[in-house]
RNA sequence: GGAGGGAUGACUGAGCGGCCGAAAGUGCUCGCCUGCUAAGCGAGUAGGGGGUGUGAAGCCCCCUCGAGGGUUCAAAUCCCUCUCCCUCCGCCA
């Protein structure tokens, strides 16, 4: 939710959503719909203020005057209940439209579209492609069966088998020690939210057709463990003294991956259901900028500690998501598509989701909403993608990376008979 | 799933139709006092919205006692629905 006092008085703020795509005369409904529903706040208020006033009246009243003077506020009633009917529904249209408006990009994020994120950095080179793809690999060593997941499931889901599914322990094991050894608080949370949780965390409306509904229980699967992380305080106003406050998130997520019908299709790049590492920071908003740059540093440890070679991309405004002000991808060269592709990921929502959230620190005197960040610790199913190209031999033999073999006990696997 | 009890400010906890945005305590902030610390003394201390200020302070008004509805001139207090927590029974990894 953006923050309606500044779209109307600071033109900076504007600016930054007008950089991402928003629909044609949004914020001018959006700013006329808020006048109205302001000019509506004076009125009934001063319709309850004349009510209140009566009661009070009525209260120290001698009995023999009140009978007179309750008829006389009585009146007042009807005249209040349709100024509050007006106002509550020139609100929920403010509402409406509010949640249609992204959080302002921020001046630092590049220009343009998808195509205009700007490279930060590059640590590693291109490689030449292993004799089997990630998806060959996979099968040939018996860690991935797709055939049996679609019968199980459909299409976009996969089992894990065998060593691969020892190496998903390891690299969560291994992934959560950095993190708690960084401060994080280990978390497995629930991955079954509400509406209201989705609708807080940033995610509904604008995002509601990526995520497998519960009917009957009113439920959602989540998509990230960022969803239910960030309900950790809610409505909580937190002392200046607990920031930052970070959360290592562990789950299974869930993603309809609705509109990529035909697009990597090939081993589990892209699937309905992974496990994954995820790091949610609840920053000072005035250090929410630094934050960012430790939570991208982490990323790229980790990476860089698989020996995975990648770059950093900051990504251009008009690609940012509805919540992110910022954000970095950590994208990994990808063998046999001699191209490199994002592996995790790293937002600044600054107060947009604190907003829905209620989410507050103590800041002197005042109270000031919290900034929220997130980023991908670990996408196990994609990192182990990526390391069945990388760490593959020419003769087939897996060599573990270094990090995981104290977790695995292995240095190296050799393909099957 | 069945039967009861509960949800009050940063926290503990009183209030059970008007004098309650709310006693008391804790915590926190400021001042005093004290070689230092602890203790003590005094004062202050909820959040949000709208308006008016030099869009600082201040001032005025409104809303909020789990959430939403209702009764009433008036609701923390009465009624209904929902959510969550606790106790007991049942079921269960």
């Amino acid at each position: 939710m953006i923050d309606l006092r500044r779209l109307r008085d600071d033109p900076a703020y504007r600016q930054g959503i007008e950089r991402k795509r928003v629909r044609p005369g949004l914020l001018e409904e959006l700013t006329a719909a808020d006048d109205e529903r302001r000019r509506l706040v004076a009125e009934v208020d001063g319709l309850r203020a004349r009510q209140n006033a009566a009661s009070r009246e009525i209260g120290r009243a001698d009995p023999q005057d009140r009978p007179a003077r309750i008829a006389a506020a009585a009146a007042l009633k009807e005249e209040l209940a349709a100024a509050e009917a007006r106002l509550a529904a020139a609100a929920a249209r403010v509402r409406a439209l509010a949640l249609e408006v992204p959080n302002p990009a921020d001046p630092a994020a590049p220009a343009g579209g998808e195509d205009d994120a700007v490279t930060l950095r590059t640590c590693g080179e291109p490689v030449a492609p292993p004799p089997l793809d990630h998806a060959a690999y996979a099968e040939r060593m018996g860690w991935v069966d797709v055939a049996h997941a679609a019968e199980a499931s459909g299409s976009r889901f996969a089992y894990l088998m065998r060593d691969a599914a020892l190496l998903e322990l390891a690299l969560v094991a291994w992934v959560t020690g950095v993190l708690v050894a960084e401060g994080f608080v280990p978390t497995v949370p629930p991955v079954l939210v509400r509406e209201r949780t989705m609708e807080e965390a940033g995610f509904f409306p604008t995002d509601r057709h990526q995520v497998y509904a519960i009917p009957d229980d009113d439920l959602y699967l989540v998509g990230t463990s960022e969803i239910p992380l960030s309900a950790l305080h809610r409505g909580e106003i937190l002392d200046e003294a607990a920031l930052p406050c970070r959360y290592a998130g562990f789950s299974s997520c869930f993603r309809r991956e609705a509109g990529t019908y035909g697009t990597d299709t090939r081993g589990i790049f892209r699937v309905h259901q992974f496990d994954k590492v995820e790091m949610f920071s609840f920053s000072h908003p005035d250090a929410s900028d630094a934050e960012h740059e430790r939570l991208l540093a982490i990323q790229e440890r980790i990476v860089g500690g698989l020996g995975l070679p990648y770059r950093v991309v900051d990504i251009a405004a008009g690609d940012l998501g509805a919540a992110a002000a910022r954000k970095f991808d950590v994208e990994v060269w990808l063998p046999s598509e001699g191209r490199w592709r994002e592996l995790t990921s790293c937002s600044n929502y600054r107060d947009f989701s604190a907003r829905r959230l209620g989410t507050r620190v103590r800041a002197g005197g005042a109270t000031r909403l919290v900034h929220t960040l997130n980023g991908t610790a670990c996408a196990v199913g994609r990192t182990l993608l990526f390391c069945f190209e990388h760490c593959q031999q020419p003769d087939g033999t897996f060599v573990v990376p270094e990090v995981l073999r104290p977790h695995l006990g292995r240095d190296t696997v050799g393909p099957p008979g």
